[in-house]
DNA sequence: TTGAAAGCGCTAACAA
DNA sequence: TTGTTAGCGCTTTCAA
């Protein structure tokens, strides 16, 4: 059995009042009084009974987190880092992480209405927004607090914070046009994504810019995957007239081009260049190293559980609408003079 | 203001407890109550409060899983695709999941405090089972439900799920002396890590069998990323004596292997054979392909959480030490002759 | 079949 | 400074 709040007051010869506000910090406590309690209920080994104390201040102190991801085998390293900074921030400030996952579609909101309508948690996070997104509907018509991880076509306003895709696809396209690249082909992430046509738009921008006649044969649709990435990146260069660039909309799918090239007996660097988006670990490391534009999603999921943290305390967000400017990361993936040593890095 | 059983009880003119009763499902309550009830309680939009239910029933139907990972650039598919598994399995049967990340180290067993003490989760499960783990004592001492992936030299009993770490690599390892290799190396998983000593021994197990001498200079210990493969991979390969084959105790570092090998002009799969374990997604799109042990992480995950599920319920598991066969999964990284197709798998 | 009432453990208004 | 008391919303005896 539990040691409870009454159990202390028993002991001490005082009331569960006094005993919760000794506990509880500087309320109006004699300071005698609050030793001796804080004294009996470490001794007795107590501990608060969460649950009672939830239900009373109708406050879970958790917030919640839905994977929207498809199939069980899914390792992006984007959700890993993520969920890392959203639970150290909210570990800090001593909320709960609640996450579970669900695949985009018709049943996903499921997963939403149980957590708020049973108010499981106080807040939400959202990531991967997409083209008039449903979760974010429902949660503003639902008055539910939650901040997002990109940017939405929705009409209503909501807190987010998102990377500059479109900004950092241009720069990155902007290298491969310096680099002499005229036929650059692009592996876009699913349409309905938003992030998937900011980036396609920097992409465009680029070539618009240097007068470079769009060509959709050489754009193609992936799904993020590295395997989507092969497979994409097979077709490209099996074409009669294959780019001698790729961009793909993510490093994962970045990844998988690099495979597809050496398995047509290209050399990545040399005889094609190859750049991705994210900056995960893997690409740094990969063969050639990988020129990519970075996205600091450890501190993105801090920045974000942050920013929902001050909402649910009944703050207004100074900035509730942040843009930042992603950082181009050059590696040899896209360089013709192979230098040794590691990626160079700079922004535009 | 959310809708109570109180207001549905006010509404259909009965009281709370028959209103609860109803709610609940089976209980003598006549099927016409019940069906004013539930309808009333539908138009309302009523939904029960989780938190009152919890204290009252003195459960929090939540399973916590502190991942343990060092620094916040984890992208280890293991912790994703576990993590799926447990979420779901919990889901389905209306469990939460609690998710906390933690470093190994001595601070570690406050998060379990946390959870334990304050009551805010009524199971755990732990993977990545440590040397004399001190996670495995402290809830065994508290008398807490849990399950582990994996086992431990404690002297204790508990309930695990682990795959059968010597037996995979051994095959492995037989596998690589059958294409004829005599000096193969062996990149270690820190050795408080169980599942690292398993694995070693079936490595050197394999070697005794065939009467090939046990090299210390072959062996190295690595931290499980795909840069300390490279790492690893690059020092072996840059030895007057380099060995022809090399065994990573996980696929990340294979990959950082792989990429060593063409840094140092070396052919994966002619010059030098490359292994893992795991089978991560990206393994068999990795290039080339590469020859692993299969894990089935997602159905683990699954099956972990199960068995918690089941202990909560007050069930006692028909089986609590579970050591599942690995499956050996042959692809071209180990294949002297380049065969066309993907891997082909086989147990033993 | 139903209702009254007693909690689950805690916080917070109101009195003393 | 302290105690009394009324809940938070729900489940579950015990009576009727």
């Amino acid at each position: 059995m539990p040691v409870t709040i009454q159990d202390i007051a028993d002991r001490a010869g005082v009331s569960i009042a006094t005993v919760s506000r000794a506990l509880a910090g500087t309320t109006g406590v004699a300071s005698s009084t609050r030793e001796l309690v804080l004294k009996i209920a470490a001794e007795m080994g107590y501990h608060p009974n969460i649950m009672a104390r939830r239900l009373q201040k109708q406050r879970t102190d958790t917030i919640g987190f839905i994977i929207p991801t498809f199939g069980p085998r899914f390792s992006d390293p984007f959700f890993s880092e993520f969920l890392a900074g959203i639970g150290n921030e909210a570990a800090e400030h001593n909320f709960d992480l609640l996450v579970s996952t669900c695949a985009p579609g018709p049943k996903e909101l499921e997963g939403y209405r149980r957590l708020v309508n049973e108010r499981r948690v106080d807040g939400l996070l959202i990531v991967r927004t997409r083209h008039q997104d449903a979760r974010i509907a429902y949660l503003i018509e639902q008055d539910f607090p939650f901040v997002a991880f990109g940017r939405s076509d929705l009409d209503v306003d909501f807190p987010y914070l998102d990377i500059d895709g479109k900004q950092g696809m241009r720069a990155l396209t902007q290298h491969l046009i310096d680099q002499g690249h005229t036929r650059i082909a692009y592996i876009s992430a699913p349409w309905d994504l938003m992030f998937s046509n900011y980036r396609f738009e920097g992409y465009c921008d680029a070539l618009q810019r240097n007068s470079i006649a769009y060509d959709e044969s050489l754009v193609v649709s992936g799904c993020l995957t590295d395997m989507c990435g092969y497979e994409a990146g097979h077709a490209l260069f099996c074409k009669s007239d294959p780019p001698s660039a790729v961009i793909a909309c993510n490093d994962l799918m970045a990844l998988g081009v690099i495979s597809a090239a050496q398995a047509c007996d290209l050399k990545v660097g040399q005889d094609v260049a190859v750049a991705g988006f994210d900056d995960i670990p893997l690409a740094k490391h990969a063969q050639p190293p990988l020129t990519t534009v970075r996205q600091p999603i450890y501190q993105i999921g801090r920045r974000v559980c942050s920013m929902l943290l001050h909402l649910l305390q009944g703050a207004t967000l100074e900035d509730s609408h942040l843009l930042l400017e992603p950082e181009l990361v050059l590696r040899k993936s896209t360089q013709l003079v192979a230098k040794k040593g590691g990626g160079i890095s700079g922004g535009r």
